[in-house]
DNA sequence: ATCCAGGAGGGCC
DNA sequence: GGCCCTCATGGA
């Protein structure tokens, strides 16, 4: 991967196993918005970003190199062997090729522990525009405003002490519906100690999985998203009803239930459940596969 | 209009 | 422990 800083720009010009809009609109993050074809703003901790995919450069506008090597190489996983990956996942599995040729370009994002966790217990039983629209009420009303581009307005998701202070009310008032008291949960766990991204981070897989369902309205699926997307276990595998449609017809051609779909994706995808659950679900959910047509 | 959305809690048995 | 209903909101 090169890369190159020129006129306040940083442009990766040999960027491998990377699409920015495969990345961003995987389902994986809410805090972004499409200017046009493979052009982004997004917005990652008090860092707005606009970046561009044009003829196979990717350019970051207005960023040093200092703050790509400090934010942008981790929050892309730049430094994850995507190739390698792939390699792997299609050497235990030729299943998984259609999927990951279609989807090559997805990376895995290091996120914000605090924004993802509210954000997953957002998405609960809601559309992923819905999902995004609740992060930008809540980063307008209790975020702090980090700048404009094409005459958009951006504001940084809000802190664990920003939304200390907000009422079970007025999180009702941002659409939340009944998700209002599991952030208010987890807002409290967070700035009381009980719950801190670090320790998390820190833990192995069982003991965070436990730790995180301790919150109301983790569950397992939320639990997955949050360790796989903001703590760096790749192993997580998360089973909404998509990878349960996939998975049920590529793999075992019958119904079956999520545990025994978390099983199944544990001992055949290991340390890699997490690639492999992006690459299917992302296949699966554009080509709407597993679908239930009315006939 | 009716159904469903990257689910999870709670009650019932 | 499994099954079923419900939760608030918006888009198809």
């Amino acid at each position: 991967m090169k890369v190159e800083a020129k006129d306040n720009n940083v442009y990766i010009l040999e960027a491998e196993d990377f699409v920015v809009s495969q990345t961003l609109e995987c389902g994986q993050c809410f805090h972004f918005k499409k200017l046009s074809e493979n052009d982004y703003v997004l917005v990652h901790l008090n860092k707005l970003l606009h970046i561009k995919e044009e003829d196979g450069v990717i350019i970051l506008f207005d960023t040093s190199p200092e703050e790509y090597e400090d934010i942008w190489k981790k929050y892309f996983d730049l430094d994850n062997d995507y190739g390698k990956i792939k390699e792997h996942l299609l050497n235990m599995d030729d299943k998984l090729k259609t999927a990951m040729d279609e989807m090559y370009g997805v990376r895995i994002l290091n996120q914000d522990f605090f924004e993802t966790l509210i954000s997953f217990i957002i998405s609960q039983n809601k559309q992923i525009p819905h999902i995004k629209q609740i992060v930008a009420v809540l980063s307008e009303k209790y975020g702090r405003y980090i700048g404009e581009i094409q005459g958009e307005q951006f504001f940084s998701f809000p802190t664990p002490k920003e939304l200390e202070k907000v009422s079970l009310d007025e999180l009702y008032a941002c659409k939340t519906g009944f998700r209002a008291p599991y952030i208010y949960d987890a807002v409290h766990k967070v700035c009381d100690g009980e719950i801190s991204g670090t320790e998390l981070m820190a833990m192995d897989d069982v003991q965070c999985h436990d730790s995180l369902v301790s919150i109301k309205g983790v569950g397992d699926k939320v639990a997955n998203c949050v360790m796989l997307f903001s703590l760096g276990k790749r192993s997580s595998f998360p089973v909404d009803v998509w990878i349960k449609r996939i998975v049920e017809n590529m793999y075992f051609e019958r119904e079956a239930k999520k545990e025994e779909i978390s099983a199944f994706a544990k001992e055949h995808f290991g340390e890699y459940g997490g690639y492999a659950q992006q690459y299917l679900f992302y296949y699966g959910r554009e080509n709407k596969l597993g679908k239930i047509t009315k006939q």
